[in-house]
DNA sequence: TGTTTAGGTGAACAATTGTCCATTGTCAAG
DNA sequence: CTTGACAATGGACAATTGTTCACCTAAACA
């Protein structure tokens, strides 16, 4: 493909951010006022050079019919070559007993798929997605509603983990003071919940939080 | 939100359906002839219908530019066969001026991808993520670090908003009671800054918050 | 020096496209 | 029986939008 000038970038730039930002295509008088041009006919040589070099098409006489030729993939935006890896996790409700891995498949709610860039994640082991309820993590900034993504992994002071309480999931603050033994916390000054750890109980530390507004 | 008729349907699927073949929308009389009308006006009647009932948006005397609002519910969206619709969103730090709503290429952070049953996007493009700096945000419950996922649309009141204030992306409580100018409110009872709104400076509305722990 | 290419002005034209008016018919609810 | 929503016809009109012609400047080039 033939270079483009830094000029019909731009224009090609333009066109294409317009239909990322409205979902559809400018008109030529549209490109014209964004580059102060004082006739269309400035515009058109634009479109025809990047005619001409492949990158674009159009329906002649057609209204906003453009097409965009991009080098890779049409729709996708191009992906970075760290952002490969993606963790593609289930999302639950609650947990009655067990492991998430063993709930039957009813008990999924939807799917969450988050970069390991973006979010840290180690995407080789098996986590989750559940949906808190109730306040007791409140004064950890996680709310009635919010979606925590769970790693299966041992816990270690100050993590944020899901455990088994009671025959049902729930997040709590591990805490492990040096030669005292462990206990789970809720983060709620007006309900602090105390709990002993058994150690089979958590099912792996909170990674990250996300919430639909 | 009301229901369709069939023929509604119908119509909507077709738009839809020319949108994801052809890459922009079709005109009136493009349905027309899908639908072998012998007036436009029995479209024109079709889309009225579909924009009082919500489901689609016009700029009126413009060619060409539908906008769907998809409904929310997964049922409901019957795309295409692709169940594992993903919604691929680049994460940005602060956008700069020049192109205010643009993301630079070399700004991306990171990059997100968030399924649509569970967070509820109805674009499977426009959106884009913003990490938040700064407390300005903290009674809406989002904190330093925290991700903002972005959809570019109208803002109404009590919508959290991305607006662009004194170069800087900022996130900002969207407040518009009837009869009164619009404005923009910091959540933070401590900083509790108001802001005047320019139509042009909002970038979009806050769709959901992720946080890595 | 002449020629090509990129970039642009200005005005006019024609096709596309959205909009509106008056009318007709069906069907279900009140 | 009337009313209102839904569906559609037919024609006209006006705004939007793409297209073209003639002409200009500057830089690159051979």
């Amino acid at each position: 493909m033939k270079d483009l000038t830094a000029r019909q970038q731009e224009i090609l730039e333009f066109i294409e951010h317009h239909e990322w930002r409205n979902g559809f295509w400018p008109s030529i008088r549209e490109i014209q006022e964004r580059f102060d041009f004082r006739s269309t006919n400035a515009v058109m040589g634009h479109l025809r050079a990047l005619e001409r070099k492949g990158v674009l098409e159009r329906i002649p006489g057609q209204a906003r019919t453009f097409r965009i030729n991009r080098p890779d993939d049409p729709d996708a935006v191009q992906m970075p070559e760290d952002a490969t890896e993606v963790v593609d996790i289930p999302v639950v409700g609650a947990i009655a007993a067990g492991y998430p891995d063993r709930v039957e498949s009813g008990g999924e709610i939807g799917r969450l798929q988050v970069d390991i860039a973006s979010a840290g994640f180690s995407s080789r082991r098996r986590s989750f997605a559940l949906q808190v309820r109730g306040e007791s993590m409140v004064d950890a900034e996680i709310y009635d509603g919010d979606m925590v993504v769970i790693e299966p992994r041992e816990a270690k002071d100050g993590d944020i983990v899901a455990a088994l309480i009671d025959q049902e999931t729930t997040l709590k603050r591990y805490i492990q003071k040096p030669g005292e033994p462990p206990y789970l916390k809720a983060e709620n000054k007006f309900y602090p919940e105390l709990h002993p750890v058994n150690e089979l109980s958590i099912q792996g530390v909170a990674k990250a939080v996300v919430r639909s507004l």
